[in-house]
DNA sequence: GACATTTAAAAGTCTGACATTTAGAGCCTA
DNA sequence: TAGGCTCTAAATGTCAGACTTTTAAATGTC
């Protein structure tokens, strides 16, 4: 582990970088415990905030986990499919937001993605799948629902589905995709009318993954994307219009 | 933006909360400067240290980028695709490498989710992205390519397949379980033989992106996930074997 | 008006100190 | 000997203040 002292980059970062490049190539391994920051100092030759800011770095992509105390310090971090599938909801939410993307084209990569999902859960899925889609489905008929409600209930019922296929990189990619259109489909208000339709679809998806149909399920998740890129081409023409 | 006196949690972590949550709700906006690190200090009632520790969490997620020098600051970074796909590519290869994912679930979800882009892939590919393909099945085909570098040439490849798309939020999404799988394939030997089989699986999904016929490039895609299961199963059961 | 100089603001870094947490050693008692 | 208590030391968390470096903008000069 060491650092370029011709680098211009900011110390702090050089020694994050130096620390990460010796998780990802296995010189540091999992709960090994790294030197304490006195000791990375002078290691680095640098002062101790500095390693400190260095280290929080790490934190903040849970690379590392520190303890306080007697027989504390840094560790290496085991990075936990929950904690891999937060920071990805929120990149993804973020990048969505940021840059403008089209909703037909977020729409269109979250509707592939699932699509590729539903032949393995229809194979897979636990009765406990199949039962969280059904009082999703349930839920969403109740009247006096609102948007906002409605539409997680949605994710819910998706991510039933997605994790039906009982592959967890699979659920963990796809938490990116399902998640972050939310915010999206948030800004779309929904008649009773539309959301009858809608959960007609999810009826009929939910009766494929049950019957073990997954081209079926395919098929149904193709319609729900038509009918989803519909409904949100008439919001937004309803409102530009205005 | 506000922090809990009462929360036991460290205070940088909580300032790094806040200034997230202001993000994320809009409260700032991107390329917004944020106040310096002095009034934060002020601002939160903490040293500048702990303020600049906050900062750097935030930094390391690419929310903020920082300026020195006269007019100089933290400010709201916007999201860019890339630093999605280069913070995408290492959580997903650190997931997997830390969590004994078998590389028939790696697998499994990767080519899944490459199947959802081949029918996009086949209707939109521009020259390049074929021309893209072609090379690197060429590349392929050449004597004396090392282990390592017919792999990273098989990720060129399936990159420009899944860019041919020209959906970005799919090729974002793609990224980690294209990428990550890299360091599984690298633990497996080819032989010439292999090599051969694989490069002609190349050349037909090539041929069916280039005919416009997403079906055959999925199917493509789904006789080159079976040999490579094949392959590596074979790899792992001589190893088990020794 | 164009160019050089100065200035000030801001992040980056350092030193040294104190506060807080916590595992473990050592001790004491039943 | 077992159990619990206290003390200690190591480590992170936090603070205050100073100095360095960078950089844009104001100022001054020709």
């Amino acid at each position: 582990m060491k650092i370029d002292p011709k680098s211009s980059a900011d110390l702090s970062v050089q020694i994050a970088q130096a620390i990460k490049d010796a998780i990802i190539s296995g010189e540091l391994i999992v709960d090994e415990r790294l030197p304490s920051e006195a000791e990375l100092s002078d290691h680095f030759q640098v002062s101790r905030p500095t390693v400190r800011e260095a280290l929080k770095r790490l934190a903040a992509q849970s690379l590392i986990r520190t303890q306080r105390g007697a027989s504390g310090g840094a560790f290496v971090n085991r990075l936990s499919f929950e904690d891999a599938y937060a920071q990805q909801v929120t990149t993804s939410t973020l990048l969505l937001s940021m840059n403008e993307v089209s909703f037909d084209t977020a729409c269109e990569a979250r509707y592939a993605l699932e699509r590729a999902c539903a032949p393995l859960s229809a194979e897979r899925r636990s009765a406990d799948h199949l039962a969280t889609m059904r009082a999703e489905i349930f839920r969403q008929g109740q009247p006096g629902l609102t948007d906002v409600a409605f539409c997680a209930s949605d994710v819910a019922f998706h991510r039933a589905l997605v994790d039906g296929a009982r592959n967890p990189v699979l659920s963990y990619q796809l938490a990116g995709a399902v998640e972050a259109m939310q915010p999206l489909m948030n800004m779309v208000t929904f008649t009773a009318r539309d959301r009858a339709v809608i959960t007609g679809l999810h009826s009929r998806i939910a009766d494929a993954i049950e019957t073990g149909d997954g081209n079926a399920a395919a098929a149904g998740l193709k319609d729900l994307e038509n009918e989803t890129r519909k409904l949100a081409a008439d919001v937004f023409a309803a409102r530009a219009a205005k």
